[in-house]
RNA sequence: GCCCCGUUCGUCUAGCGGUUAGGACGCCGGCCUCUCACGCCGGUAGCAGGGGUUCGAGUCCCCUACGGGGUACCA
């Protein structure tokens, strides 16, 4: 019995055709390249990063070629700035590309604005073979509902002139391609009709420029978002109009945002630069977007990006959106923070902290502020999950005074902890030996002299040194706040919270 | 409207005809403990619905519902 083949078995064979085999023509090796194509908008979107990510993992795990092409043909606002979003972020997060804007390359330039020139002479092409046709409709105010009739005039003598588009003469039949994520994708080309290849103004549509950049640039795989999936039936009748073999596509599934619509700037967080403000790790953030729709093959989610390129599988995406979830994120960075060197940890934490004006640049270089900033994210040990968090639960090392809110004012209700406190207050001050073994003995012999144990004594230090309840061992803490401030700041909590009152 | 695509715990996912439906995040207990966090132990929770096919369906087919994308001289 003679059965179709299987979506996996064509796969396979298209995968084994594609990548890194043994061209049948040419008898050489074909190289996976692949391209990031942005168009500078000003900030980076997480799902675009997502997709220059699969891209580059792709790439790398193939020993391909990642290319950086900027797609500004529509854009007046091609403005340093706005590329510079794009590079920075992608620099930011880890991933290098082999050609492109700053380090150019065999097939540039690498901005379509540049390469007019190259898109005219492929519609001149298209117009002399009969494939496309000039279109003398206005450009605006036509009826909608009304069939372009230009078809009818078509001349191959006609050249590209300004005021005047050209359109595809759509041939009709259908559009069907194998996509790595997708499987067999299949579309009636009737449907997109004689669609503008070059607008009235000269300049490309975006399915056009991308056709003749993608053969210029000798692309092999095209992975994109899955809003092109409709795109590509449109470009596959173009391949087929120039004669160029197309290449393949593997459509990615959209990230969703926390309320399960397609993440946008309304989100809040759509931006890469926010994550990178916010103290999460590159590193981390490749790693938590890696899975977002796709998942390695063993059950390890920790990944480094060096296991991301080993365990990429384009083939092991996943068809369906995925959302978004802040506290996964949260938990890899604070997974990876755990394994940075603590100078790394340090550094991440200095970076939150002058972004929370908690240091200023001065004091940022100053060598004993930077020890200091050093031994505090120690002591936080694991408490930060990310650098924004050292500022949340830190602020009170590097204040002179801590504010205590009202509802922790029970811990120096009682008398005898009152007396303990104050006592302990006037031993800090006269230590000579600041060490933490120090502090325990005077801390616990407070606590015995005044007939406690040790822990409610803890506890209320702890909250008037910090003004809260979480935080690493007493001992460090009173170490790093040192003996004056912690003398200060008992007695301060001691009048703040007089005898007697009840406060809720 | 039409054309494509999708739907497994709240979330990310594993699963590719026979599983007590597995893992991770979150959440809830417990242990540890000067608090919190970590760590460890345990728990909660899922195949959108309906028809087929089959000895047997989360897995295959059809329909419905819901969601998404496209339908531009945007990209």
């Amino acid at each position: 019995m003679i059965r179709e083949a299987s979506h996996q078995e064509r796969l396979d064979t298209a995968l084994r055709r594609s990548v890194k085999s043994p061209d049948p023509v040419r008898g050489t090796t074909v190289t996976v390249r692949v391209r990031f194509a942005p168009s500078p908008t000003g900030y980076m979107h997480v799902g675009n990063v997502r997709t220059a990510l699969f891209n580059w993992l792709f790439a790398r795990g193939q020993d391909g070629v990642f290319i950086l092409r900027v797609e500004d043909t529509d854009q007046r606002r091609h403005v340093e700035e706005a590329i510079n979003v794009i590079t920075d972020g992608l620099r930011w997060i880890g991933m290098d590309w082999d050609e492109g804007p700053e380090v150019e390359g065999p097939f540039g330039p690498y901005f379509q604005s540049q390469r007019s020139d190259l898109y005219h002479e492929h519609a001149e092409r298209l117009i002399d073979a009969g494939e496309a046709y000039l279109c003398y409709c206005e450009a605006e105010g036509a009826d909608p509902e009304a069939a372009c009739r230009c078809a009818e005039r078509a001349d191959p003598n006609d050249r590209i002139a300004t005021g005047l588009a050209v359109r595809l003469s759509n041939p009709g039949g259908r559009s069907e391609f194998e996509d790595i994520v997708g499987g067999h994708l299949s579309f009636d080309n009737e449907q997109f009709g004689d669609y503008i290849l070059v607008k009235s103004d000269g300049t490309p549509t975006y399915n056009f420029a991308n056709v003749v950049d993608d053969t210029a640039m000798e692309v092999t795989h095209v992975i994109r978002g899955d809003d092109h999936v409709s795109n590509t039936p449109r470009q596959l009748m173009l391949y087929r109009a120039f004669g160029y073999d197309p290449p393949r596509f593997a459509h990615l599934p959209q990230i969703l945002g926390p309320d399960g619509a397609r993440l946008s700037k309304r989100h809040g967080a759509a931006s890469l630069t926010e994550y990178r403000d916010r103290g999460f790790l590159p590193e981390a953030f490749m790693n938590y977007l890696a899975l977002l729709g796709w998942a390695p093959r063993g059950e390890q989610e920790f990944l480094t990006p060096a296991e991301l390129i080993d365990g990429f599988r384009l083939e092991d995406v996943r068809k369906s959106a995925a959302q978004f979830s802040m506290e996964k994120l949260v938990h890899l960075n604070s997974l990876h923070i755990q394994r940075l060197e603590p100078e790394e940890r340090r550094d991440l934490a200095i970076g939150s902290l002058m972004r929370g004006e908690i240091l200023d640049e001065a004091s940022a270089s100053d060598p004993e502020i930077l020890e200091r900033v050093g031994e505090i994210v120690e002591a936080m040990g694991n408490r930060f999950r990310y650098g924004e968090q050292i500022v949340e639960f830190g602020a009170h090392f590097f204040t002179e005074e801590v504010e205590i809110p009202g509802d922790l004012g029970s811990h120096f209700a009682d008398d005898a902890v009152r007396e303990a406190l104050s006592s302990a207050a006037d031993r800090f001050e006269a230590c000579n030996e600041w060490t933490e073994e120090a502090i325990e003995e005077i801390v616990r012999a407070s606590a015995k002299e005044s007939g406690l144990k040790a822990a409610p004594l803890i506890h209320a230090v702890r909250v008037a040194l910090s003004g809260t309840t979480a935080g690493p061992s007493l001992f460090t803490l009173v170490r790093l706040v040192g003996p004056r401030r912690s003398a200060q700041r008992i007695r301060s909590a001691l009048d703040s919270f007089p005898a007697g009152e009840t406060s809720e």
